[in-house]
DNA sequence: GTTGAGCGTT
């Protein structure tokens, strides 16, 4: 169960939670007088403070990032190799290979989660590439969720 | 163990 699988803004909370819950043990060990709600909150303090420290990646939040949607997939394809692919552009945060949920088996897409500058160079770059005997079609993923402004408006 | 347009979990 690696991190990397995962967005990056979900590594962060993960980290953050984490962090927060031994900062509470920490600081209800520390000082038992303390309420827990008192204990709580400088926990989440705490474990807010860490959380650059802890996180691998060099700019948790601070860089504009891409979700790529990747189509066309192999299904031989495993998320490492997928990775490496897309490296090849720049930084990448985040693979997810999407398989059935309950079969387990990989449904041929997936999403690569980039700084914004290297997603488009890699949409680009690997858009209608062939990759291993298939043609790959990566397009800017639609942002499911609170995705930050990309500077990629239909011109 | 198979398949082939597609936009998704913790």
């Amino acid at each position: 169960m690696k991190l990397s699988h995962y967005p990056v803004y979900i590594q962060s909370a993960l980290y953050a939670i984490i962090l927060a819950i031994i900062g509470y043990l920490v600081v209800d060990w520390a000082a038992p007088a303390l309420s827990s709600a008192a204990c709580l909150a400088i926990g989440l303090l705490i474990g807010g403070f860490f959380v650059p420290l802890l996180t691998r990646s060099p700019v948790p939040a601070a860089i504009p990032t891409t979700t790529l949607y990747v189509g066309n997939l192999p299904y031989r394809a495993n998320e490492a190799s997928v990775r490496a692919l897309f490296e090849e552009f720049g930084q990448v945060l985040s693979v997810r290979l999407m398989k059935d949920k309950h079969t387990g088996k990989r449904r041929g897409f997936g999403f690569v989660e980039m700084p914004s500058d290297a997603a488009l160079a890699a949409q680009q770059g690997l858009n209608d590439s062939e990759f291993q005997q298939r043609t790959l079609k990566v397009r800017e993923a639609n942002e499911r969720k609170d995705e930050d402004d990309n500077a990629e408006q239909t011109a």
